[in-house]
DNA sequence: TAGATTGTTAATCGATTAACAATC
DNA sequence: TAGATTGTTAATCGATTAACAATC
């Protein structure tokens, strides 16, 4: 088979179409349309060429002379990444972090759903987090199965971060997303994403530098 | 000339060499002394025959049986990347976000200060944020200018982004750091980036989907 | 029509991987 | 020594880029 689109896709493209799907979304919620390869690769810093041959595999979504049509690529995109769905996430850690993320409608925006708030201090449990209410860390495996979560998200000190990551793993999580900065291990059957601001933050001043 | 080192990385390695930094960083505060290729491999999600690759570009940094002095290593690459300087950053935005950030040593890890925040809210004037005061959103242009600021993180709602993108723009910045989620539009000699940690997630649960 | 942008080819460049000798 | 890990080669695969016909 030389055509037709693949069972599943490589490490590359994968992750250039979730950077569209992202930018598409904020596109949308500015407005927007339609959208040119060449915006998408501003936004993206992905080559615009890079960016119309990673869609056309899957289809004709564009109009020539015009562009795409944001609604019409959202759809394609997500139901391409099987990322259509609402899938549920729990966070951990209430503090100002925890806070800002709960707030923020970053995961909202792609059907990610923060079905629970847990905090190791018994004085945060109670008080409010965004929309919902802090609960106390026990309630953790409980709340990951009754909402089928696979997705944990860890906002808590660095030096708590491996402890979270464990319980998570415990009670069943797939997928651990970390904010503390910290390195943590999980095993093979989970993957562990540590968020790194300072690593784009570097790559830019080396180029501003050079 | 096959041998030697390029004046200028390319955009691959230099990401790459900023990743390695950072997990030798989080290694290093660990209390780790040494670490091997398969463990930056398993941290950064990168090749270690890749990383091994990468590094011995630049000279011979390992010891074979043993891995990588994590002290040493972090000097080269900081030396490699020309990042081991102190560098003055900009914040916008006092909001819980902005607290996290300033609160979080992310930046400072890599040499980089928080020199002032700002905020367009008169009633968040005077409230501190981390070790810092908030300060008004018109003392903006003076404070880069007076720290010789390269660098401003934009932690606003996404409504303000490109304002504040403007702003800082105007004051001399040469890189906007986006933690809004709104798309920016910056002048050619700008650069902008966007955090946007949905796309990992998208990513990572594509993998687990498929 | 004229201008713009997509879809697609071909050619180059860099990343990835397996394999293994060197050596700590 | 034995075990482990680096440094490096060679072969493959994917990304990048320029160019341009197709077409909106």
């Amino acid at each position: 088979m030389t055509t037709g689109m693949a069972d599943r896709l490589g490490g590359g493209v994968a992750a250039r179409m979730a950077h569209y799907l992202q930018v598409l979304t904020q596109a949308k919620k500015a407005g927007r349309s339609a959208i040119t390869s060449h915006e998408i690769s501003e936004y993206t810093h992905v080559n615009a060429t890079q960016i119309r041959r990673d869609l056309s595999g899957f289809g004709t979504f564009g109009k020539r002379g015009v562009g795409y049509s944001v609604d019409a690529l959202i759809g394609e995109i997500s139901g391409i990444l099987r990322t259509a769905g609402q899938h549920n996430i729990v966070l951990v850690g209430g503090g100002r972090l925890g806070q800002a993320i709960a707030e923020a409608d970053v995961f909202a925006d792609h059907g990610f759903s923060i079905v629970g708030v847990v905090d190791s201090d018994p004085a945060k449990v109670g008080s409010s987090c965004g929309l919902l209410t802090i609960r106390s860390s026990n309630e953790l495996p409980q709340l990951i199965e009754d909402n089928q979560v696979i997705v944990g998200v860890v906002a808590v000190p660095a030096e708590a971060a491996q402890d979270v990551a464990d319980e998570l793993v415990r009670a069943g999580v797939r997928i651990v997303f970390n904010y503390s900065g910290a390195l943590i291990d999980v095993p093979p059957h989970v993957t562990a994403h540590t968020t790194s601001p300072a690593v784009e933050l570097l790559y830019a001043l080396y180029f501003h530098l050079a």
